[in-house]
DNA sequence: GCGTCGCTATATCGATTCGATATAGTTATC
DNA sequence: GATAACTATATCGAATCGATATAGCGACGC
């Protein structure tokens, strides 16, 4: 889970760790509010299992920030620059390898174990993905949300107190809301697809 | 967290580990998935600090199921007969303590801590609480979630592509139905409040 | 009768994650 | 120059997860 939010993460540039946690609670808030507890050890484990490289000091990085608008990039440079000028306790700065982009990808796809969690951070990394497997994810997922629909307990049970109630009606509530969104993300998807697959507008064939 | 729920749940009756794990799936859904390897470690935790007690063979409980449709009493006193009948291994039947009692009210005010999950599992046992600690724990919840609408990446930020932007909209959304949801909890508890404080209807005093 | 499939039930293991805490440099403020 | 607030990394014990092992039980076919 946190080793894909923070692959995804560095796809967009080297970081150090305090910085991806701040862009983890930003970017994905509630999805990954997650702690330096986890953080570290998980750049440790993705450092050892060779995903991620550091870059202190020495920097085999431009010094200058290339796509400008990053703070990632510039809170890397300032470390670099740091290191440079001093021997202090510099900011390990990572950044994702080959290897570990292609860890990322496969984590991106071979899906299972997919909760609320990880489906929308998957979700929010889609652009990695190829359409089939953007659809597939999508799929599985409204799968899991009508299903769950099915072996909760409704509203309507008597033994609930009005408490308990709310408490169910309002997640029910938010499991509907869930499938139509995954609904509307089901036909951009396919409409992508669809016109892609049909570059010329001709008598399209009666769906597929 | 787990501790909270079990006692909530043995609140209403005797229960034993799997049936207790059936009841956190169906009756809070996505808040309690929990598994074996947390529910059998969290008992023998409750058990070892005096807050249940299991009641094995010798049932000091007795032996016709009072509350009838509680499929939990059912359960238990399966147990309780098949473990008289013979020495297999028997459910272990659990059942709350006084100081299982007094910690569970601990737990559901004591409100350092309090993110989506165990508020809203906090919600559920509401019943169990006084009025003035319902009202603040809705109005903690409601200051979290308008708190998090500020700190978090709003929709229009340029950084993001359609799917990053569809999964951080749709949490925003999320966000601010769950406010309305809490507001409207809030509104019925005052209303309920003022209600009780001022049984002679007459001309009441304009808001408080 | 006999296999076997699925459900109930408890338990344990390694790995991950959490939450708290320690440490320390930097910046701003008064 | 004291103090507070923020940046930054790290570690510890405990809680939780996910997978797996074990085993009794009822139902089903055949």
């Amino acid at each position: 889970m946190l080793d894909l939010a923070l692959l995804g993460l560095l796809e967009e540039g080297p970081q150090h760790g305090y910085e991806l946690r701040k862009r983890l609670r930003t970017q994905f808030g509630l999805l990954a509010n997650v702690s330096f507890g986890s953080i570290y050890p998980a750049l440790s484990r993705l450092e050892t299992n060779g995903s991620v490289e550091t870059v202190e000091g020495g920097s085999p990085v431009s010094l200058a920030p290339p796509t400008g608008s990053l703070s990632g990039e510039w809170a890397a440079m300032r470390a670099r620059r740091r290191a440079g000028t001093r021997g202090r306790r510099s900011k390990k700065v990572y950044r994702i390898t080959t290897a570990g982009r292609e860890f990322f990808l496969t984590l991106l796809s071979d899906s299972t174990a997919d909760d609320a969690r990880s489906f929308s951070l998957r979700l929010a990394f889609a652009r990695h993905m190829p359409p089939e497997a953007r659809l597939a994810l999508l799929e599985r997922r409204r799968a899991q949300l009508v299903q769950h629909l099915t072996e909760v307990v409704t509203a309507d049970d008597p033994e609930l107190d009005i408490y308990a109630r709310s408490v169910a009606e309002h997640t029910a509530e938010g499991v509907e809301q869930d499938i139509a969104w995954v609904d509307r993300l089901i036909s951009a998807e396919r409409a992508n697809t669809d016109a892609s697959a049909m570059p010329n507008r001709r008598k399209t064939r009666r769906s597929a």
